[in-house]
DNA sequence: ACGAGTATGGAAAACGTTGCTCAGCATAGA
DNA sequence: TCTATGCTGAGCAACGTTTTCCATACTCGT
């Protein structure tokens, strides 16, 4: 009924050959002539062989490559594993994810979970562990590290300049006529989060490009979370200052989103009241009626650069690490105007 | 420097017992004292030791279940994994996903690849796959099929009714005085398809409920693609009748954006020109300016009841297999309202 | 014709686990 | 006391690959 899985062995006695000879095909290596190769690959097809990456694993390698990440929920990341995928594409390589839920246990037990699976890499987007941990990760298997600043001896990473993505943020709505432009960030106590993950590069970026444009005294920042609730919270917080800020910048898309439901209770709107500007480009930036002014992170290149880092380190594990920084582009669409340009 | 990685037979020495012993402990098998398994841990602990997946699969299990989703950017498909993940949350199965990108050929490559992988079992969402091929997979490894109808000796279902789903849309807006109710739906012209895929069902709902409603004349069907494009088109092409639909039933909420970019166009708006309905109540339905009134699957439930069912047939691979069909409930929101409501 | 060097293909030993078989040793029953 | 019966734990052969040699059979220059 279940009939048994067709081995390297099958293989070898329908061409006629060894297995090693098999193997060598497999994995084009050196020492088989072309007739040989000819042979075995028909053999092959005729059978309708595959590899069993488990067996493969034990000595070689299982031709797989782990991402994880934190959140299904947040298309960006959609973008990144299209450019990994797409860099993947002409290789032997299989990319399976995993979602953490974005807590620290979880991405710990999932990080394990892909070393026990002898998997031949790993790319960590976003992760939340602490530098010690990532270090180890990456001593026991090749790591690419995206979306964290910070570098290591042991691992790459791939960045997006969230520093001067902010400016560019400020930049446009201080181009419209904004003063008072308060931003929500994501509150981070940790010391080494506060160097190393994006969100406190964005509002240092923030804090930053106000002060280069003279405004260091309306620099007005709600602490909060990058979720739809943190986005609520921290825009009612803003909305009640007084004066009111004339735009938001809220530091990621779905964080936007929250602003709009503070925006809606007040009975106020975008950009009509105030000007609201994200960040990410996130799929649902785009849809009509949101239309969200933001900055897009380029995740496509960034999944790509990973992959490229990620193939070169496998290829060799001695070679030292690198950081590859991309840039972001303003997207303006239809949440900021010129203050006061309401009804 | 890359330190050598424990094995069983570290463990085993360290506890002073054989390999044997150290697997049963793992395993929690039959035929180890309480003293053993205490001495075993012990060892285990000390050492740090994690089994390799990969030596596990070529004889046993490798507890890893994967999980096939088309498409990474539809929330809705996040909401089934939190099911999946909840449910295997208690036990040694480890959940890697892999995106196919909705075409019929990477699907494939990556169920191949999952079986490559001694994968314990599979949860396959929404495939595009023949029936034929689902079952091949099916016999080669336990497999639990989520989002589409038909039934198979060899895999498991879950289903949402999306007939009566459908049906749900149709009477509320028939509750609110539309007649003129037109829909959108993924153009299918396979035969197999036509009776298994979920599109094609919320498709006969709307007619059926239509004639329910003695509104049989009415029935108006643009039938592109399950996109925001495919949701544009139909909607350009429904607005170009004479007289115009009163109110749009868009088969997935991803269509409903591409209307809105329609109406948007031709100068109308939703619902005060025209009423909008989408389908699986994806993250962004709920986003205040978007506000759409649309069917909510219970991803959440129909991943757990898949874990539930997977499980239930790597325990037996004999057992009947059962198909589970969960209800939809209608999400009413701001884009649906009376006809002519509008200013 | 001969030796050195170079392709080519194979035998066999890993790799880390599990499952089968069997030995040892109590304990219980006769 | 002797045998039957459980129970524990050990030894060893898989599992399906890759990899490290090693043995040939060529090729080429002398």
């Amino acid at each position: 009924m279940v009939s048994r899985r067709i081995t390297i062995v099958d293989v070898a006695r329908h061409a006629g050959v060894s297995t090693t000879a098999v193997s060598k095909v497999l994995r084009n290596a050196y020492g088989a002539s072309p007739e040989m190769q000819a042979k075995v690959r028909a053999a092959i097809q005729e059978l309708g062989y595959r590899p069993s990456a488990a067996a493969r694993g034990l000595r070689g390698q299982t031709y797989t490559i782990g991402v994880l990440l934190p959140d299904l929920r947040n298309p960006f990341f959609a973008d990144i594993l299209d450019g990994i995928a797409e860099r993947l594409g002409g290789t032997d390589y299989q990319v399976l994810m995993a979602s953490s839920g974005n807590d620290q246990q979880g991405e710990a037990r999932l990080t394990e979970a892909m070393i026990d699976r002898s998997m031949d890499g790993v790319v960590l987007i976003a992760p939340v562990a602490s530098p010690r941990r990532l270090q180890s990760v990456a001593r026991t298997v090749p790591t690419v590290v995206v979306g964290r600043h910070g570098h290591s001896p042991d691992y790459d990473t791939v960045t997006d300049d969230d520093f001067s993505g902010a400016a560019l943020v400020v930049d446009h709505l201080v181009g419209l006529g904004h003063r008072r432009i308060a931003h929500i960030e994501h509150l981070e106590t940790d010391a080494v989060r506060l160097r190393e993950m994006p969100n406190a590069r964005r509002a240092d970026g923030y804090r930053h490009a106000m002060r280069a444009h003279g405004l260091g005294d309306q620099i007005d920042i709600a602490a909060t979370s990058y979720t739809r609730e943190g986005g609520y919270a921290g825009a009612r917080e803003l909305l009640s200052r007084e004066p009111r800020p004339t735009a938001i910048f809220a530091g990621a898309d779905i964080v936007a989103m929250g602003v709009f439901d503070a925006l809606a209770e007040a009975g106020l709107s975008a950009p009509a009241d105030v000007s609201l500007a994200g960040y990410d480009d996130t799929t649902f930036a785009s849809f009509g009626p949101i239309s969200l002014t933001t900055v897009d992170q380029a995740g496509h290149q960034m999944g790509g650069q990973a992959a490229r880092l990620l193939l070169e380190r496998i290829g060799d594990r001695g070679r030292p690490t690198s950081q590859v920084r991309l840039s972001p582009a303003l997207v303006t669409r239809g949440t900021t105007a010129a203050p006061g340009a309401g009804p």
